[in-house]
DNA sequence: GTGTACCGGTACTCGGCCGTATCGGTACAC
DNA sequence: GTGTACCGATACGGCCGAGTACCGGTACAC
């Protein structure tokens, strides 16, 4: 049903009586974070993740002892910085890079984090691996890009708008399904930016100096 | 255990065996919110809730059909607007106090829509009960609060940053426990106004004229 | 070829909750 | 006092999922 995982049951990745491979331990990380997007924390079971992974319950019950190690498992295997990287030359075109990249997240990353935005509340391993996968590195590119315009004298260290620069960012995009039905995409997150994130910092442009290249 | 409707199993509102009256289907419905934001929606239980108010499930199942039902009206009773009737003269004024008001608000309905945020994309019937309690009631007095700055000449009608203040007040409340860990308490989310909401909408008081009369 | 280790499948126990049914008892109307 | 309607308690059937146990089979090392 959901082939997900299942596209072609006899794939390169040998058959399926070995050992699991990282490839694989990967499929079952994808297909439970999946899961989890579309029917939320509590309605994930292992059972559902054997079934579209075409593994078998004991299966995952031999890699990981119970169900919130074996998300907190999948979380920090997911782990990676998606906007990291990015560096034009401006905060203010930092900031609307930022934008774009974070909503090609919120389609997948956003729903996840409020999937498992309660869950977390009983789970401190589980809150800790949302943090680790999600929040921190996001948080961390955020706060290097804020640094280099500092450096480049483009804001003042003690901005008061500074710190709050990373809420308005995550805030925005989680709530956005709430107030309008929709996650946000980059163009409403550009938008955004300009309209209140840059102004906020100091940054809006000059008439004279439109630093849009395009 | 819980505790919380039970100050007294012989309270004023007479012996349990009569008809549910308002009050008592009020227990009902503070009861179960109380347990979607402790436990989640999915974790709610009928039974739970009858325990909680020394009813019997019957007695729910009599009134609601079904468990989603049951938590649509209660989130429909609990409507109502929090920071309408914020007049203070000023934009800024009205923000500052919607940002102390929201801050009360935080603890407890941020917790409720966190906590049914994904069920509501599952149930639009919940979704719409949602968005009815808790979301456009303070939607609608914040544009209130907008309009009334734009006739006031405070703020240009078509200032781009106008459509995105609810975003940044909600976004910064519903995202504030996952960058934190804690819920954005009205200290809090006043410094974020003045830090970014005023800037963005060019409200920013002048060195010689602070509104601040405290 | 032989052994070992591990996978996949199935069946199982156990617990929990939904929603229903039944029954005794109590408030309240008349 | 009598009747009615509804509450609260409890028990029940059904379903589902966590986690366990077992078993046949296959890959892989040697």
């Amino acid at each position: 049903m959901t082939s997900q995982a299942a596209d072609g049951p006899e794939t390169a990745t040998a058959s399926r009586r070995s050992k699991i491979t990282p490839e694989r331990e990967r499929e079952f990380f994808d297909a439970v974070l999946e899961q989890i997007r579309e029917c939320g924390y509590e309605s994930v079971t292992m059972e559902g993740v054997a079934a579209s992974t075409r593994c078998s319950k004991s299966t995952l019950y031999r890699q990981w002892k119970t169900k919130p190690q074996f998300v907190a498992a999948a979380l920090r295997a997911s782990r990676r910085v998606r906007f990291a990287g990015v560096d034009t030359g401006s905060l203010a075109g930092d900031l609307r890079e930022a934008a774009r990249a974070a909503g090609d997240w919120s389609g997948k990353d956003a729903r996840l984090m409020q999937a498992l935005g309660h869950a977390v509340t009983a789970d401190p391993e589980l809150a800790q691996a949302l943090r680790e996968a999600l929040v921190l590195p996001e948080i961390a590119a955020l706060q290097e890009m804020l640094a280099r315009g500092v450096e480049r004298g483009e804001v003042a260290a003690d901005h008061p708008a500074l710190e709050y620069i990373p809420a308005m960012l995550f805030g925005v995009l989680r709530v956005r399904p709430v107030l309008s039905g929709q996650y946000a995409d980059a163009d409403y997150l550009v938008r955004f930016v300009e309209a209140t994130v840059l102004p906020a910092l100091g940054l809006t442009q000059d008439p004279g100096r439109r630093s849009r290249d395009d």
